[in-house]
DNA sequence: TAATTTATATGATTTATATCATATAATGCC
DNA sequence: GGCATTATATGATATAAATCATATAAATTA
């Protein structure tokens, strides 16, 4: 299919190498990064890795969304890190030798590409500029996820539900009208990452909406009133 | 001082740098090691280095204990993660190039040492056993990260105590009676680890204690039902 | 297109836990 | 060693949010 063409005409033309950790390769690095990958197209809601797999490789997104998410107690999903074009997927349970501990799937149908294993390892072992691109990564998740543990400790549900809008905006941008959050979750979805109940997810964004903070339609969600979204998102006392 | 002496001898003959990220360096390195270090001697609650602060290096616990805090929203404090002797410290903000985003806080008195930041990026990245070693660190503070983001989410203010206690007694282990955890945490600070109210830590401990999974002697604890408080950290209906 | 399933919505009730209040114990300090 | 401060303890109350229940809307599939 023609809008799958730069996704096939290989690395050198990839559409998000140079928003991704590949960017510090030079040319000859990025052919040789070429032949070692294969990529694959995956419909929406497919797995792309399952929690206590083995990492075969390292999955670069060159198209789509796709969250990582853990069964937690009593089966309850919980979504860990929301992932878009150009990053690089399953590099932690690669990295320390590890089977995975959460699975990857996709929220619309994407293209990926695995990079095997071995040529990974070689590569950053080769090219330390690679290897920190690699490490800023995961520098940032860990903030990131260390952020969202100061968030489910100190704030309520509330506050967590307004800051987890502002999160997807930062994460997957507005669509063309400049307002409406480029991805669509269920409301379970975000529940799971909110870390709530899906009935207390659908009450509060009813409410934001009553508030006109947010504008609802379907899966989409609309930020209407950016300040006011940002204050609810902090403390409000 | 006598006590202090293997600690001024030098990395070599540094009895936790086996038990560190510089296990993997040969007889050289460590000289090399050595060279671009200093030590110093810290009392009981002082700071490492603070939230916001640059990084001069990289920090190696030789003996003692530090919690990473920081500061949340209504400046209620929040422990990220606790270290112990072989532990490095600082690393995440120091390899993103990044200011701390969170201080280092002695639990006791500590001899650290402060590694030269050129001498470690030089030394990772001539030296891939050794950048392989802080990846691996660092992936496994992710993981932590992430297991704790799911229990924030999914569990009870009591299953998360019972499962701190849990943690510390992995994280430090026992005194040589084989049951008191080895740290001494103010009932705040285990409340600013749990994601609680200190009240609720303290009533919780209290009921632990009265229910004889843990033996309480000032801000010792001693977990004499070892079976019913990892019952108690899970799901428990 | 009707039938079934799944997602969203909202009300009613319960409950865990924060908050406020006060007491006692422990610790640090002049 | 007595005084001030801080930590621990525990009761009373308020409340956010989970849970249970039911209704409606949307999506899937037969």
């Amino acid at each position: 299919m023609k809008q799958n063409a730069p996704f096939e005409t290989g690395c050198m033309h990839c559409n998000v190498r140079l928003n991704s950790v590949f960017k510090v390769l030079d040319e000859d690095q990025v052919n040789d990064l070429c032949i070692h990958k294969s990529c694959a197209v995956y419909k929406k809601g497919q797995y792309v890795f399952t929690e206590n797999g083995l990492p075969a490789g390292l999955f670069c997104i060159n198209s789509g969304k796709i969250k990582l998410t853990t069964t937690g107690y009593d089966g309850k999903e919980q979504i860990l890190r929301l992932v878009k074009s150009g990053d690089i997927v399953g590099y932690r349970a690669l990295l320390s030798n590890e089977r995975y501990n959460c699975s990857a799937v996709t929220l619309e149908d994407a293209s990926i590409c695995i990079i095997d294993k071995k040529y990974f390892f070689d590569a950053i072992t080769s090219s330390p500029k690679l290897m920190f691109e690699v490490v800023k990564k995961m520098s940032n998740d860990l903030k990131v996820a260390e952020d969202h543990i100061v968030s489910l400790s100190q704030k309520s549900v509330r506050e967590r539900m307004a800051e987890a809008l502002l999160f997807l905006k930062a994460t997957y941008g507005f669509e063309e009208d400049n307002q409406t959050i480029n991805v669509s979750l269920s409301r379970e979805e975000i529940a799971d990452y909110v870390g709530t109940s899906t009935e207390s997810c659908i009450r509060l964004l009813s409410e934001f909406n009553n508030d006109k903070l947010i504008f609802l339609k379907g899966k989409k969600i609309s930020i209407i009133n950016l300040q006011k979204l940002i204050q609810t998102a902090n403390i409000e006392d």
